[in-house]
DNA sequence: ATAATAGTATTACCATGATAGTACACCTCT
DNA sequence: AGAGGTGTACTATCATGGTAATACTATTAT
């Protein structure tokens, strides 16, 4: 039997826990709403996609209330840092740098967003100068 | 009916694209070869997957000859983008920058490569500058 | 108390990815 | 020509993600 990994979670899946994730708790009745402002879904399917993120350790639900409340599980950072992880290992054989340059190589990249980059790179250079010395 | 996103690729289907595109061109057997290697597969298994990439777009076959042939169907580079494209809208917003602070954070960077990184980056704003002057 | 409303549980259906068995076709060697 | 091996086609099973209807429960307003 196969672990799957993260990325296996789905689209619809992932969108509903970023929604929690923004709205740092949240029922299913929000996550509902701020969907439907971006495409139809029912109610329901909602709801079954937060109980499956729950089953799977991703949200943490706390039905004491009148209704259920949902809370993320696990740290954000922590689920996002182990997605690009696996993008890492499955389509780069784990190379970050070729990672970097396909993403800088896009037409996606922003100016600001090429400099945002640059700066952030460069604050990491100068604390490992910061380490090294 | 939903239009998948290219992560939509299954473990396996992206294991077996990759070697096709490391390979250049394979047979059936070439891919199963390798990838027996790494893990227990049948050889009909791979076969199913072959079929579904080159169904899919991915690969073209080739079957003048006494076996089939896959070639890649689609640049490598481009199905790379279009996935780090994927993730960047589904986890991060779309914030390539949010992505990279993502993989710097990561403990699993090297020097060299986060080296490589800064050069790369450097590089860009080098070119960037050229193309401003 | 009862009707309406809001929320949840149960169940189901479809698509697809992962995996593989079985049967058939086509060379090649004797 | 027949036997064996190599390769392909067809088919099937299972898990899971996406989607949702229906039925049940609890809360609230009258």
């Amino acid at each position: 039997m196969r672990r799957r990994s993260l990325s296996r979670l789905g689209e619809t899946e992932m969108e509903v826990l970023q929604r929690v994730w923004s709205l740092g708790e949240a029922s299913v009745a929000d996550v509902h709403d701020h969907i439907l402002k971006a495409r139809p879904v029912a109610y329901t399917t909602v709801m079954t996609v937060m109980k499956k993120l729950a089953r799977k350790g991703f949200l943490h639900c706390d039905s004491s209330g009148s209704r259920y409340i949902y809370t993320p599980a696990r740290p954000p950072a922590q689920v996002r840092q182990e997605l690009v992880q696996d993008l890492l290992d499955r389509v780069f054989h784990g190379s970050a740098a070729a990672l970097v340059q396909t993403l800088v190589r896009g037409e996606s990249l922003s100016a600001e967003e090429s400099a945002e980059i640059r700066r952030l790179l460069a604050d990491m250079a100068a604390e490992e100068e910061e380490r090294d010395a």
